[in-house]
DNA sequence: GTATATAATGATAGTGTATATCAAAATATA
DNA sequence: TATATTTTGATATACACTATCATTATATAC
């Protein structure tokens, strides 16, 4: 029997190494859920994931990616990029939006409960994810621009870019209690806000 | 010769303070810009200002705060009030932008190459930067239900005032060689096309 | 002018995140 | 079974930041 690395099914190592990254994720977010963010260290985290802290370092770059890692982003843009061609950018961004938010797994939704209480009480998670949200500029000035076929670097489409993604943060900083369906539907309202013209 | 407290007059105490705080912020950009944001320590910058590390945190909280240091919030909000009350937001914002602009000390539009260098380079400042911007969502947001005579916690004003923030946002982001009225051009070009209604 | 309260400073010690290095252990390949 | 390669853990270290306390400087009261 020839160990024949069947390239289909990730092998032993790599499948151990993503049960390792949501072990040490599902103990940190307990322990910070328990006794607080700040007052949760390297070590007790590593203590409960049963690895050493070096290790959790080869896991995580920081503490704060424990919070914010996510894979979303290729998922919105394929879904952005699935919408209808007759619809203009902001109806498509509502339609990926939703399409995203329904096929998300059970488990993501439950923990996102934790996840966005700590990014808003946590100022350095908070600042991380506006982080992520003014990288999202570049990206969705390039899914703006394929759609109505312009250059990513078009100064009206950077601007668009950005005025939608205004948009989107006011929503976010909108209320504190915070699950994830009423905030996108925060964010579905202020882009269909935004598209009206925002009439005052 | 009683010391009869000149309440006019700022003390002694006062003045040798920010006089304190202009030279470690002085000799901290320098050495910034020699060496590089990280590899300078507090210990170095406390040397240099002829101060201990211990003092230094007295007078900045943390070390981003150094770069990030200004006062320019309480301007903008005067400038803005004062605008003709027959303009619209956009309009006023712009108009307290160009006001505030021309009216800044020379010595700090000549700081300003630095500091948005440092800001545009350092991953911990571009955070703290965007913290700000988030934070004048609320602002605005204030700014313009006084002018449009609407609560400030209302969805459309929030939301309005986020695509003004997503506008100048997106403007920040734009260039990479930044002096201050450069950007601030750029401010002024995106609200202007806001204010059209976002024509792709 | 001297005494007393108040504030600023510096020295010291400590915590915790993050980095670098290197040997030991586990796993893959020949 | 032998040999690369990867993963891990142990150790040492840098540096931002906090806390505490004695010392010094400044302001106020007598």
């Amino acid at each position: 029997m020839s160990p024949h690395h069947d390239a289909a099914a990730p092998g032993w190592r790599e499948r151990k190494k993503a049960k390792t990254k949501a072990a040490i994720q599902h103990h940190a977010l307990r322990l910070f859920q328990e006794q607080g963010y700040a007052a949760t260290t390297i070590e007790q985290i590593a203590e409960a994931a049963e690895i050493s802290p070096s290790t959790f370092f080869r896991y995580f770059p920081t503490k704060e990616d424990i919070v914010l890692w996510d894979d979303l982003d290729p998922q919105l843009i394929a879904a952005f990029q699935a919408q209808p061609a007759e619809l203009g950018p902001i109806q498509a961004m509502r339609g990926a939006i939703h399409d995203v938010l329904t096929r998300l797994p059970a488990e993501v939704v439950a923990q996102q409960g934790v996840r966005s209480h700590l990014i808003f009480t946590v100022p350095e998670l908070r600042m991380r994810m506006l982080d992520q949200f003014a990288g999202m500029i570049d990206l969705i000035a390039q899914l703006v621009a394929e759609r109505v076929g312009r250059p990513a670097a078009d100064f009206a489409v950077r601007t668009f870019a950005g005025a939608m993604i205004g948009t989107m943060l006011a929503a976010f900083f909108t209320d504190t209690t915070n699950p994830l369906a009423e905030y996108l539907a925060a964010v579905d309202a202020g882009l269909a806000y935004l598209q009206a013209g925002l009439p005052l």
